[in-house]
DNA sequence: TAGATTGTTAATCGATTAACAATC
DNA sequence: TAGATTGTTAATCGATTAACAATC
């Protein structure tokens, strides 16, 4: 179905690709070259060529890309047509953020359990969710068997519930925490998300920029 | 001081060496070689002496490198020692949060203002500053010079609040929305935090691991 | 058909890894 | 001094860009 090994960076273009062309459809596109999409991306054709051949041949030698066709194509290959039960763990500031502000269903994920160990917040609601005590996330996974867990605990947390969830099947994790997931788990999926990190390399930039290189 | 450009890839491994160099500190550690560094945090020890030779000779053969000192080096390069003035446009659940949950000072940032359009949110406190209305947004940047923004509004805003922003002086941005910076101002400090393609790609890994490459 | 644009191979560029002389 | 480990150059690997034949 696909080229063997996709790298890296081409899978992190891919969500950028499919914003655009959605943008594009929206605006009445129903072709576009891979010429027209490199200008309006900011990035080469020959890279966008390249990227989507990694997958298959979704255009037309003369005319192009059909720019529904091959953004649902990205769907596709971005599993965003199979929705997986998420669950958040965490209901701190960020934890409540990422589970109100979070498009789920457009991302291939549907929330379905929030768990936090503090009892002041347990009971919250958050969206259409009420906060559960960790204490119940055994017998949750049992009965619901989430695919995939949000981590927004605090890094110290994170070892022993991450081994608990993989024990009960959990195959994808979104960290938020410095936890390195991949020590010991080659075979799960991890999107790391280090906003102090991220915000660390803007002070780099801001502070080095023209004077001292 | 520094050689004339630094790779993009560099710069991002920056404040995970400063993570590791912490925690070796307060471990007590005081000298590690590039060996034993790049063992714990799954690199290779030539990485880390190329990525550190960017920036100056830290090390001393036969030795390896005081962990103090190459954290504090690190620290220095990434500007963390400068804090910044920065503003958080946006007071939705995402701003809220990153304003709660960051620690801006270890990051080189000190949050100094909060502004939103929304009426129900203005006035309210986050932390110790509360939300002020944007409409005040010229006269506080004339008086308080804030270099930096954390962008949390809605992509359709952005365009128009960047502008009078980099008008107003700021420098770097912090941007959650889907608003291309780059597009309009290669001279400004952007770093881009998209979290939902972010969820996508984790989508994406969890659907295609193993089965179908 | 002629023009356009893809899919794909080849060339280039950049980043990572390996090797080793310098030196503490 | 001998051993260890850096700083740095050379080799390799991977990703991006260029070129072009295939084809719609």
């Amino acid at each position: 179905m696909s080229k063997n090994t996709i790298s890296n960076s081409v899978i992190r273009r891919l969500p950028r690709y499919y914003r655009f062309l959605g943008e594009l459809e929206v605006n009445g596109y129903v072709r576009i070259s891979s010429r027209e999409l490199a200008e309006k991306m900011g990035l080469t054709a020959s890279q966008i060529r390249q990227d989507f051949n990694c997958f298959g041949e979704f255009g037309q030698q003369g005319y192009g890309y059909n720019v529904s066709g091959l953004k649902s194509e990205i769907g596709r290959i971005l599993g965003l047509n199979k929705i997986s039960p998420m669950i958040l763990l965490g209901a701190g500031n960020l934890g409540r953020a990422i589970a109100s502000h979070i498009d789920f269903k457009s991302k291939g994920f549907e929330l379905v359990g929030i768990f936090d160990t503090n009892p002041t917040v347990i009971g919250d609601k958050i969206g259409n969710l009420e906060v559960s005590d960790v204490a119940g996330l055994d017998s949750f996974c049992d009965e619901i068997k989430p695919q995939c867990a949000i981590l927004c605990i605090p890094s110290e947390a994170a070892s022993k519930e991450v081994e608990r969830l993989i024990a009960k099947g959990v195959k994808a994790f979104w960290n938020f925490t410095h936890y390195d997931l991949r020590i010991n788990h080659s075979d799960i999926a991890v999107e790391n998300v280090h906003l102090g990190d991220s915000l660390a390399t803007l002070s780099y930039r801001l502070n080095s920029d023209g004077s001292n290189c």
